[in-house]
DNA sequence: AACTTATTTCAACAAGTGTTTAATCATTCA
DNA sequence: TGAATGATTAAACACTTGTTGAAATAAGTT
């Protein structure tokens, strides 16, 4: 089942699962290369810095999944040609593949979008990388958002993007907390379920700054 | 204009800002008290081990951050009785503490969102420290939306609680991700920009699930 | 005043930190 | 086969980690 993995690759994994759990501080390279059950000067023959053993592990996985997301953005204003492609396809083609990879991602994935989450929230690391890897993603989606709600004012949809973005990580965090408060009557392992309410969620929110504001219910 | 701060206020004050910026494992002790101007024993002496220093930073301001923002939801409830309380004004109790402190409440405020976020996506820290302190007044929160919205799901209202959380929790967290991204046109600074928005925002949200589904546009 | 309690200081602890160096083993290629 | 490159190992580097103990000072109470 398992093909053979190579260091580098056990050395991934293991800092990814380590990361997940206590964050980038939190872990160390002697804590990651025991995980991997490899020698600690691997880590640096490897990588080099820690901080490029934290940006390999990010790397690897934005890459597929930003490939993806972008993917099915263009198609879906393919398909709508020469209309703009409607609002609720544009924000299901931004969450498509994040709930995917974390419904059938494995666990790999799981402790990739719990590091995410944590950076996505992070001062220091979150601004580096996460304008690094998702800032254009992020461009491309609003653009098309603006495309098909022309009235709207961009800096609106900057903002309704920015709420849109801290509820997917949360979501996809892997903290227990929904399920908690909730106590079990929202599992979050059922992730069908979130795409059911997060897509008309946002969508909803959206569509409130489509045109001139009419603040009052 | 400053009154003398006592040694357990200025270790508190340290440390809150400096997790704020590299998180609880990215800080030592000693850049605490060193920051604080203090020996590193009476970081032990006072509150005991690193971990106590945590929850210390952490109760002091949300116990005066959830006694206004339950009061305030009193007070829309009581107001409006004996009809349920508006949807937006509930929110906007639950919202508007955080706006104020985030403007006007000086450095030390902002410090302490910043460490919200990121406990908030943190499995570990996270999972207790959020439980604690917020989950009594989440609960009283979504039964207040339960009131005025009795035909939605009970599940349905915790989702959205949860993409609000996310939502708050991003906003407040002090990166300046939507500030780069937007280049410049998003400020974070100006917050009450951000409750024109994020109130419509998140109401328009809850307001799909209110009656049974209609999910398609 | 003397006595008690609270606070602060300094030094030390054993353990863990990221990273580097030089030596050894494995593999590849001529 | 032998030389050369790549991968792995073990040891050591100087430094920081959280926490504690005993001694010194400050504050508070009869």
């Amino acid at each position: 089942m398992e093909k053979p993995q190579s260091t580098k690759e056990r050395i991934l994994d293991a800092a990814e699962k380590l990361f997940a759990t206590r964050g980038f501080y939190g872990v160390s390279i002697r804590q990651i290369t025991t995980e991997a059950g490899v020698d600690p000067a691997l880590a640096s023959y490897h990588f080099g810095k820690k901080k490029d053993i934290f940006n390999a592990v990010m790397l690897r996985r934005a890459e597929v999944l930003n490939r993806e997301r972008i993917a099915m953005l263009d198609d879906c204003i393919r398909r709508a040609k020469p209309n703009p492609a409607p609002l609720h396809e544009i924000i299901d083609a931004f969450t498509h593949a994040l709930l995917n990879r974390a419904t059938q991602g494995g666990q790999g994935w799981k402790h990739y979008f719990a590091i995410i989450a944590q950076i996505n929230n992070h001062p220091e690391l979150g601004g580096i990388i996460m304008t690094q890897y998702f800032d254009p993603l992020a461009k491309k989606f609003i653009a098309a958002i603006q495309e098909t709600m022309p009235d709207s004012k961009p800096e609106d949809l900057y903002w309704c993007y920015h709420f849109l973005s801290g509820a997917l990580t949360l979501t996809f965090s892997g903290t227990e907390r929904i399920n908690n408060l909730s106590e079990g009557l929202c599992p979050p392992s059922d992730l069908y379920a979130v795409h059911d309410r997060l897509v008309p969620f946002i969508t909803a929110g959206f569509k409130v700054f489509a045109q001139p504001h009419k603040i009052n219910p």
